[in-house]
DNA sequence: CACTAAACGAGACGGTACGTCCCGTCTTGAA
DNA sequence: TTCAAGACGGGACGTACCGTCTCGTTTAGTG
């Protein structure tokens, strides 16, 4: 019998896969406890009601999500470096995550909340990751590092989600972006 | 008797009136149905499924919202004062929205995509919306004005979402955020 | 598409079905509906809950059961031929009755209120529908036929649920237990 | 720590206890299991199931109710005694009884097996317990001992049961009916 | 007096069924 | 013909218990 932090963690795997398979609305309960070889009871007795565990699913994806992100971005030097890495990073994670893909295709509502802008907690968390970094730049005069900091935050953010004319894929274009659209006018020349 | 169009309107009325009661989940076809004097099997003639009449009424709302936002910046002069009022009317229709508040509160996912940069159609079109008064403005050398109009339109998808520091409904710190964070560095100095 | 009645009628019958195959307890409604080719949800339109189909059944087929058993005296002549008749028919019904003979076994607590003298009703009717014969036949002096109409009923009830010593198939051991034990004192010799 | 056989009497007291408030079916080993102080896998450990122990508590409180009544007959010196005390006390335990009152109201199926006479033990029972006194009696000729102490059997769970027209708190009635109704015709006049 | 074995409390779990809600389909009858 | 009214099947949800099982603890009884 697996400990119950384990079982918290199987259950959210195994919804998450159901989820990824078909939907969250075409996920029941009933699918998720199966998959997770575990009693429909046994859902509710962990987190109480499908809604709750739905959250649980996508706060603890979302959770994932940021903490690969922040891994990969370990190695960057500079602020122009984080942001090539982490957009570079979340890209290629959103475009090749299952579950992203099969919900942003059927429930876009439902994980739009962590890329979103809305929930400004994302935001703010992004922003003060990203502080260190702006302090330790050369800004142009008369740059307050949190406005920039906030500023960056709000762009990663949009561009992570919906790159538009830009393929985040090559390096040369993730450069380009960063040096000249997010970062020109704000560090000194 | 009302027309054809009229009752789809009238539909659209009273779910979009439920929605803001008891937020989407929470309001069944019978409830819409109840609300706009209708039975629930006309609901299905005119929108086949719950799922169709929820997204019409999104769309619908969505509609509305921007069109009183254009009609609000029609005496625009400017770039900046396009910004300038769109913020302000923006932020404040969200604010005073019933829908919204409701809907922001009980399930910011549904109504997300239509503010959030992720679905891509928005941005576009508000991108294209700024171009003119891009191609209006006096840009900073090697500015291209249709990055400048996409740019814009991130910014303001963002800020009208969540404006953080800034309180939209001073004119002083909408002016102040639009002419140095937003414009700076874009329009000749 | 049967009419109401009729589908009150075809889900007894079905819920009286299973009853017979598997008692009471481990008949559940899933059980009732499938056999009636009805949805469980139709079910609860009609009898409201689990409870109240069962007793339902019970007071369908207890009303079936004393009709027959009308029936079946209709001939008699004399207040010693209702007896007898009304003996034979019901120890024969009980007898054959699969649904009692499966719920004698498993669960005699359901239908007994409906044999028993506990409920008072039903001796109330056996004793009303035994009271015009017992008018009509010449009582020993001082016998209030009133009384002796609730004494027959009683024993009625008493010998039909388990007649003991006597074999209620042989019309000779009937008309002896009538004759002698039953109607012995009563009748004027 | 009570011993076994004590811990079996705690159980039933405490499952009678809960019958009595509640009624059977809403009584569920979770309350009873609290009501006797023990723990849930207790009352399996000594009872098997949940049915086994309402059986249980049910024989136990047959042999209860007929030890008691049994006592109260004690010092019967005749026939017509043994009935009259019987009866009085009989009817005077069902009526004061708090469990026999709740479950003949919520579900009198469940008791009655043991007060109707189609389990037919209880009337064997109590015909060997009323046969001393009938054989010590002067019965009318051609009378049978044993078929007459069947016959009052019959007759006493039958008034014990449901008094009818009589009330049997009232020692005259029970005289009355005793000499006139039950015994009238059966002793040597 | 320490030690072991049985009894017990506590509670997690699978499973079954209940009662409820609501969707989407269909029929009927009235305007 | 269109629509309101509403019955119906189907499916899922949330709840309540049951019966089983496994821990850890307490209590007896024994060496």
């Amino acid at each position: 019998m697996a400990s119950e932090p384990e079982q918290r963690e199987i259950i959210l795997q195994a919804t998450y896969a159901c989820i990824a398979r078909w939907g969250v609305k075409r996920t029941s309960l009933e699918d998720a406890a199966r998959e997770a070889g575990v009693s429909r009871a046994t859902l509710y007795r962990y987190f109480g009601s499908r809604e709750q565990l739905m959250n649980a699913v996508v706060a603890w994806e979302y959770r994932r999500f940021f903490e690969r992100l922040i891994d990969d971005v370990r190695d960057a030097g500079s602020l122009a470096e984080v942001m090539e890495l982490g957009l570079q990073s979340a890209r290629k994670a959103i475009t090749e995550h299952e579950v992203l893909q099969m919900v942003l295709q059927t429930e876009p509502a439902l994980l739009e909340p962590t890329f979103s802008a809305i929930g400004s907690t994302t935001r703010d968390r992004v922003a003060q990751f990203l502080l260190p970094y702006v302090l330790e730049a050369t800004l142009a005069p008369g740059r307050d590092p949190e406005a920039v900091a906030d500023y960056l935050a709000r762009m990663f953010l949009s561009y992570m989600g919906a790159p538009g004319r830009w393929d985040l894929t090559e390096s040369d274009q993730v450069k380009s972006l960063v040096e000249y659209e997010l970062l020109g006018g704000i560090l000194a020349s």
